[in-house]
DNA sequence: GATAGCCTACGATAAAAATCGTAGCAAAAA
DNA sequence: TTTTTGCTACGATTTTTATCGTAGGCTATC
């Protein structure tokens, strides 16, 4: 069984996380930098700002540290898989009443999908009608 | 194009919400309960909390209202189908690096996807497909 | 017509999230 | 060695969300 809802990193938090995943050991200068230049044209945020953000997810557990020649380099604790299914069973709660298939129907229905990702879907589908025939 | 990134309804609006969609034309008792019960062993909310946020929500244009009788009774004004699509959107941006698909993927790998589901899901698949071809 | 039962309006507050300014330290440059 | 540069710590503030208390109005009942 799985933690019952755990709080879900805040939207700022995930933000960071997407740089971090992936990327482990980075600087706050680093990680500031990425947002800014993905946030190109919207509202950029400053240093401090994302340098807090992380001190405080530190705190919680969501980032560790260590620290190499008085630089601070950090990382995620959590997968980017284990945060994404927390995310999508809240969001399931919150807006699909609790239906991640529902969520599914949806994210199929109003998203551009490739045929290669269709594919991709595709397969996993195979794979766990397999599964449930055991 | 659609419009981009108009402010998702926040966790107690969603929550209001699933109660209206299907149910159009609610008093504020109506929800406030129907929330409580769905609550059960949580923490419980308050009339006026309930009727502050509807409030806020009629305010935003959210929610619409008609006063019967000295009663006021509100509906939601965007579709399930229209926020969902927007909640989403938001989500995979958040925490997906903007791929619905592999969004798709996540719930379907962390959710228990009953057969019948995956049926639906798969003619859903089917149907994309096909407009794809043309 | 007093009073109890429902209802809404509205301000206030609490709690959570996000952002930033300033100070202070160390290393590198001048 | 002074100055500049680059980094972190930390408190404060702002903004957004969430929650509630109190007041006041109408209706039905006593």
């Amino acid at each position: 069984m799985q933690d019952y809802q755990q709080p879900v990193p805040t939207d700022a938090e995930l933000e960071i996380l997407q740089v971090l995943w992936g990327r482990s050991g980075e600087s706050v200068r680093y990680v500031n930098e990425t947002i800014n230049r993905r946030r190109a044209h919207e509202q950029q945020v400053g240093y401090t700002t994302t340098l807090k953000q992380m001190q405080v997810m530190l705190d919680k557990g969501l980032l560790s540290r260590e620290i190499i020649e008085r630089n601070h380099l950090y990382s995620a604790v959590q997968s980017r898989e284990t945060i994404q299914s927390q995310v999508v069973r809240e969001i399931a709660d919150l807006a699909f009443e609790g239906s991640a298939s529902s969520l599914v129907l949806r994210a199929l229905g109003s998203g551009n999908t490739t045929p290669e990702e269709l594919e991709e879907i595709k397969a996993l589908i195979r794979q766990i009608e397999a599964q449930q025939r055991d």
